[in-house]
DNA sequence: CTCGTTTCTGACGGTGCATCAGATACGGTC
DNA sequence: GACCGTATCTGATGCACCGTCAGAAACGAG
């Protein structure tokens, strides 16, 4: 039996962190987070997450090495909520399966609400190249990206979806309507469509798209 | 006969450009997309800007109040080459349908290569809750997203999609899978999809999305 | 060539970055 | 409960970019 990793938390230096620095690393990545949701990573400085956490700038970089090892260790913690949605897919979609995709539409929601401005950042990182964040949202989406892939694959082999339609590629649009659309919400709701109507169209959406039904 | 509205360009200040000024102007525009594409926004430094082209700090604030009055002329430029995409969608679908996706997607893929770093900097801003940049990208793809929704509606009327979807939702849908699939392409081609299987999933599920069929 | 206008820039005060040496707070020991 | 070694914090600093303004330079009409 593999005894449980408790992950030790390092500073900035390599080294291992007693429980007082443990919380102002806490306290300094919950400003981060707020200031990111708040006014976006354009506005994020450093001189102000540790104003809002009421220390110095140097006190910063005794825990990071720099602004992404902290928007890192925040992708992180959103990955660790991404990755059980998988639930959602392994299961079995050929009874219920719309109410099925709702469900997982619905998850999807939440947790996109919860890590919204992280995620966003997330991306566009590994948009403009660099690997670390890149590296990052591939561990995060691999494990649903392949759950969908093998539901597409089943649905070409009962000849439900067309042999031309890459699984892998439409597992990746499925994630790309997710993320994309969400944001659009305002929008959307500005054209009359209910949040019901957002979550149900998209329900279908990924139902049609991974099932073929 | 409505005479040809001539867009004359505007200094920071709002004074009217003569040829040599606009010459500087468009230098700056420029360099601005180069050092975006280059190194992306959070890199973007306006002394940079202007050592690209050899001025100074002072001069780029001659023509832009800020780096976002540059952005949002930038993006100005690439929704100019977006509303042109709207012809793909407008012809009819009924025959060769598939094909016609395929063309469209080859056109939005080009348009995107064009404007791939402008372009995501207009979502991030628009997302991040800029005003600015959320009207330019609305601008950008209410044509896009109209005609799409108009073919959803057509489709309905045939029962070839439920009436549960809502089409706008569904047309954003496609905008999505499109705008946020290609900046995977690098990701997707090292999980063995050619450019081709890519290029034709996407369209197959463009395809099947706003047809039904 | 001259002069008025357009365009450009050097110089400056303000702010954030990132680092280091030294100050401070903590917790274990007697 | 006073002491001490270690863990944690921060003030001070040099450097880079921001955004502004007053004046310099380039232009072109006459």
């Amino acid at each position: 039996m593999p005894r449980s990793k408790k992950t030790t938390i390092l500073g900035a230096d390599g080294r291992v962190l007693g429980s007082r620095a443990e919380g102002t690393r806490n306290r300094l990545l919950e400003a981060t987070s707020k200031l990111l949701t708040e006014s976006g990573v354009l506005e994020l400085k450093i001189v102000d997450i540790t104003r809002e956490v009421g220390s110095s700038p140097a006190t910063f970089y005794q825990y990071f090495v720099d602004v992404d090892a902290a928007l890192l260790a925040l992708v992180e913690q959103a990955t660790n909520d991404e990755l059980p949605l998988v639930e959602h897919l392994s299961s079995n979609w050929d009874e219920d399966g719309l109410a099925r995709a709702g469900e997982f539409v619905d998850a999807y929601t939440t947790f996109w609400d919860d890590h919204n401005a992280v995620l966003r950042v997330r991306n566009l990182k590994a948009e403009e190249g660099d690997t670390r964040f890149r590296e990052a949202r591939s561990r995060a989406n691999l494990l649903l990206i392949e759950s969908m892939s093998t539901m597409v694959e089943a649905a070409q082999a009962d000849g439900r979806l067309p042999a031309s339609m890459h699984p892998f590629v439409t597992a990746t649009s499925i994630i790309a309507i997710l993320e994309r659309l969400l944001p659009y919400r305002a929008e959307i709701a500005r054209r009359g469509a209910s949040p019901d109507e957002l979550r149900n169209t998209v329900a279908e959406l990924v139902y049609r798209s991974l099932t073929g039904r």
